[in-house]
DNA sequence: ACCTTTTTGATAGTGATATTCATATCTTAC
DNA sequence: GTAAGATATGAATATCACTATCAAAAAGGT
């Protein structure tokens, strides 16, 4: 799979444009907004969340939740986004254009911190591997309570 | 969190009986055998799976599905039962009596390995800290494809 | 601009899980 | 052991996120 982390929004476009093309696909407006308001927002949508925003940014497309599911289920096939499953609260969509990386949660206040570790990548690497398993990818959430919740828990009691 | 690691089943349900009593909740017949067919099942089992097993080895029990679910819900509150979520196979619940463990998912035929990695673990543990957060848990799902598969997938080219 | 193909939004459908409610069952107090 | 008061149950229904269907609209090669 192609690298794309660190593109600039008009080498994500291009590149979109290619994979539609190369699949006999249409460039839309409504697939390019949903990408470029992924792109101009950096954090973590869920469907429906994104859907809201691109529905009020851009009243005039009258864009349809079934657009927003379709065109995120195809740009994450296309790796230009990424998806992390988080148990009760859905599942989040977020661009793909930064290095890879896990996710730190607060339980409490539901704050993401994005983290990366060599160290971790290549023990997943080996674990598969004596487990006879071609490794295609993981999830790694590690859950806890961040400082800011630390603090309101002492000052709650 | 109490720890049930190794836990014989005498002392999984008396545990279990102290929760129901400390919230004051009460003992079924549904209840205990959906903790003892977990107990003597040590596998991954979807709400689904578990529902038709109990109801085909306890047909007296006339077992509802609306039972199982909501006893898996009090279960895992209770950290009787633990639960991973794949994606599109649904979620698959085991019992918690066993130490502590990540999974290794083949996304091919859904085989679960099972596996534990203390130096991750403290890899974690690290990245927390240097984050300002107290972990409280994490999940970590490997996903590849099993050798099986892969002989398979040689097969059928 | 035309013609073919794909895409769209609205709507209905789906499958897993949650809720409702009348009845059944458990627990406690006696 | 039994009655009284509580919670739990199963069946049915509702809900939620997501998917499929379909007629109308838009894209893009010519």
């Amino acid at each position: 799979m192609k690298n794309f982390e660190t593109m600039s929004y008009d080498e994500l476009l291009k590149e979109f444009k290619g994979i539609l093309k190369a699949n006999a696909l249409k460039f839309t407006k409504q697939r390019e907004t949903i990408l470029s308001t992924l792109y101009n927002n950096p954090k973590h949508f869920t469907s429906e969340c994104l859907y809201l925003l691109v529905k009020q940014k851009h009243p005039e497309l009258n864009i349809g939740i079934a657009t927003v599911y379709r065109t995120l289920s195809l740009l994450e096939e296309n790796g230009l986004v990424s998806s992390i499953s988080l148990g009760a609260q859905g599942k989040k969509f977020e661009i793909a254009n930064k290095p890879h990386h896990d996710h730190l949660i607060c339980s409490e206040c539901g704050k993401i911190v994005e983290f990366e570790n060599e160290q971790i990548e290549r023990l997943q690497q080996q674990i598969a591997e004596e487990n006879g398993f071609i490794l295609t990818d993981h999830l790694m959430q590690l859950y806890g309570i961040c400082s800011e919740c630390q603090k309101k828990k002492e000052d709650g009691d």
